[in-house]
DNA sequence: AATCTCTCCAACCGCGCCCTC
DNA sequence: GGAGGGCGCGGTTGGAGAGAT
C-alpha cells in the first residue's frame, strides 16, 4: 500500500535537536503525555514553535529524552546480554532492548554494529550466525563425518565430566557455606543457575544435548540428571583438567592475538588471561590437539546441556519464551559476569559473585571457572539459540 | 600544525504491521 | 475486503571528535 510522507517536508526542520527544542518537547510530553506523534508537532506548535517531524519527535523522545534511559558505556553484563539475545533474536533490536532496561534499541543497535560485531568477528565468530567461522568451512569441506563424530563424542564426554566435577565442587561449597548468607547469595548464580535456576534454558539445552549426542551417532540416553551429577559416587576430583578447559584457553589465546585496543575487549580478556597464566600446563599440553574453533562450539553446547539437564519442564513445553530467557539471563548474568570495572551500576564487581564479601581471595581456579562459565554461557546460547535453531524462527 | 583516516552515534529514511473507517 | 493513517522497526547516513601520519 502506498504511504504518504509522515509529514510535510516543506519547511520541516531537520538535523540535530537543540537544547531548546528538547525542552519544548519535554514540556509538551510532560503536560500531554506521549503518543499521537504525527499530531504532536502541530499541537506543540500551538504552544511552542516546533517544526520537527512527528517521527523525529518520537525518535528524540524514545532515544534520548525519555527519563528512564541510561546512557554511557555498556557494562559487561549488558554486553553479554546483548550477545546472547542477538544469538536468539537476531537483529530484532527492539525485542533485545526490552530485555535491557534503560537502553534503547537504537543504542543497542549502534553498540552492536560498532563494538560487538567487530569483536566477535575478530574472535573468529560469525556475528550473524554466532557460530565459529570454521564450522562453515569444515562443513563445506566435507570432513570425515565419522572422525567428527568421534571427536564430538569425546568432547561431549569431557564436557560432561567437567560439569560433573563442577557440580560436585559447588555442592561442597553449598555444604561448607550454607550458614553464610553472603555465600549463599554468591552461590545462587553458580550452582543454582546450573540447576534449578537455569530451567528456562532447558528446551534448547536439552535439544542441543540430544542434537550433540546424535551427531555423535550414539543411541544412548544422555539425559544426565543433576542429581546424578551431584552424586557422591562421582569419581571426579576437583583437580581434573577436562579438555574443555583447553578449548577455552586456546580460544583465549586466539582472541588475545586478535584483540585490539578497545578497553572493553581488554576487560573481556583480562580474566581469561589471568586464568590461562595459571593453567598454562593444561594449555601447553593440549592446545595443539584441540583447536578452539572446531571444538568450542560443540563443547559449549555440551557443557550447557549437561548443566541444564536437571529439569525437563521447559523442554516439554517445547519452546523458550522470551520471558523465560530473560530470567535465565538475569539469573546467569547476576552471577556469571560482572567484570566491568564501572559496572554501570548493575555489576556487582565481583569475580565469583562474592567479591565484596571477602571470598575473592585470589583463587585462580575459581576465577578461571567463573570466566569459563561466562564465556560458555555466551557461546552456548549462541549455539543453542541461534535463529536457525530457535523455535521462534 | 595540517591533513587524513577512523570511530562513534544521533538522526534520517523507507518499509511493514496494525488499526480504523 | 481494501484503502489509508499511525506507529514502530531496522538499515543507513553524515557529522563531530579522536587518533594517526
Amino acid at each position: 500500500m502506498g504511504r504518504s510522507p509522515c509529514c510535510d517536508k516543506v519547511g520541516l526542520k531537520k538535523g540535530p535537536w537543540t537544547p531548546e527544542e528538547d525542552q519544548k518537547l519535554l514540556a509538551y510530553i510532560e503536560e500531554h503525555g506521549h503518543g499521537s506523534w504525527r499530531a504532536l508537532p502541530a499541537k506543540a506548535g500551538n504552544l511552542v514553535y516546533m517544526l520537527m517531524c512527528g517521527k523525529s519527535c518520537r525518535l528524540r523522545w524514545t532515544n534520548y529524552l525519555r527519563p528512564d534511559i541510561k546512557r554511557g558505556k555498556f557494562s559487561m553484563q549488558e554486553e553479554q546480554t546483548i550477545i546472547q539475545l542477538h544469538a536468539l533474536l537476531g537483529n530484532r533490536w527492539s525485542a533485545i532492548a526490552t530485555h535491557l532496561p534503560k537502553r534503547t534499541d537504537n543504542e543497542i543497535k549502534n553498540y552492536w554494529n560498532t563494538h560487538l560485531k567487530k569483536r566477535l568477528d575478530k574472535m573468529g565468530i560469525d556475528p550473524v550466525t554466532h557460530k565459529p567461522k570454521n564450522d562453515a568451512i569444515l562443513s563445506t569441506e566435507g570432513h570425515s563425518k565419522s572422525a567428527s563424530n568421534l571427536s564430538h563424542m569425546a568432547q561431549w564426554e569431557s564436557a560432561r565430566l567437567e560439569a560433573e566435577a563442577r557440580l560436585v565442587r559447588e555442592s561442597k561449597l553449598r555444604t561448607s557455606y550454607s550458614s553464610s548468607p553472603s555465600l549463599q547469595h554468591s552461590l545462587i548464580g553458580t550452582s543454582a543457575s546450573s540447576s534449578s535456576s537455569s530451567a528456562p534454558l532447558l528446551p534448547s539445552s536439552t535439544r542441543s544435548l540430544d542434537h550433540a549426542w546424535n551427531n555423535g551417532s550414539s543411541t544412548s540416553t544422555v539425559a544426565t540428571r543433576v542429581s546424578d551429577l551431584e552424586s557422591p559416587t562421582s569419581t571426579l576430583s576437583e583437580n581434573n583438567a577436562p579438555p574443555v578447559m583447553t578449548s577455552v584457553i586456546e580460544f583465549v589465546g586466539s582472541s588475545e592475538r586478535a584483540m585490539v585496543k578497545e578497553e572493553g575487549e581488554r576487560e573481556w580478556n583480562k580474566g581469561f588471561h589471568e586464568s590461562s597464566t595459571h593453567l598454562g600446563e593444561y594449555k601447553d599440553g593440549m592446545e595443539n590437539s584441540m583447536p578452539f574453533t572446531s571444538s568450542l562450539h560443540e563443547l559449549t553446547v555440551s557443557m550447557a546441556t549437561t548443566w541444564g539437564s536437571g529439569t525437563t519442564s521447559a523442554h516439554e513445553h517445547g519452546h523458550v519464551s522470551e520471558e523465560g530467557f530473560t530470567n535465565l539471563l538475569l539469573n546467569s548474568n547476576s552471577d556469571h559476569r560482572s567484570l566491568s570495572p564501572e559496572g554501570g551500576g548493575e555489576s556487582n564487581n565481583n569475580c565469583l559473585g562474592n567479591g565484596s564479601d571477602g571470598h575473592n581471595n585470589g583463587n585462580d581456579n575459581e576465577l578461571y571457572e567463573d570466566n569459563k562459565m561466562y564465556w560458555n554461557s555466551i557461546l552456548n546460547l549462541m549455539n543453542c539459540s541461534s535463529p536457525s535453531n530457535s523455535p521462534m524462527f
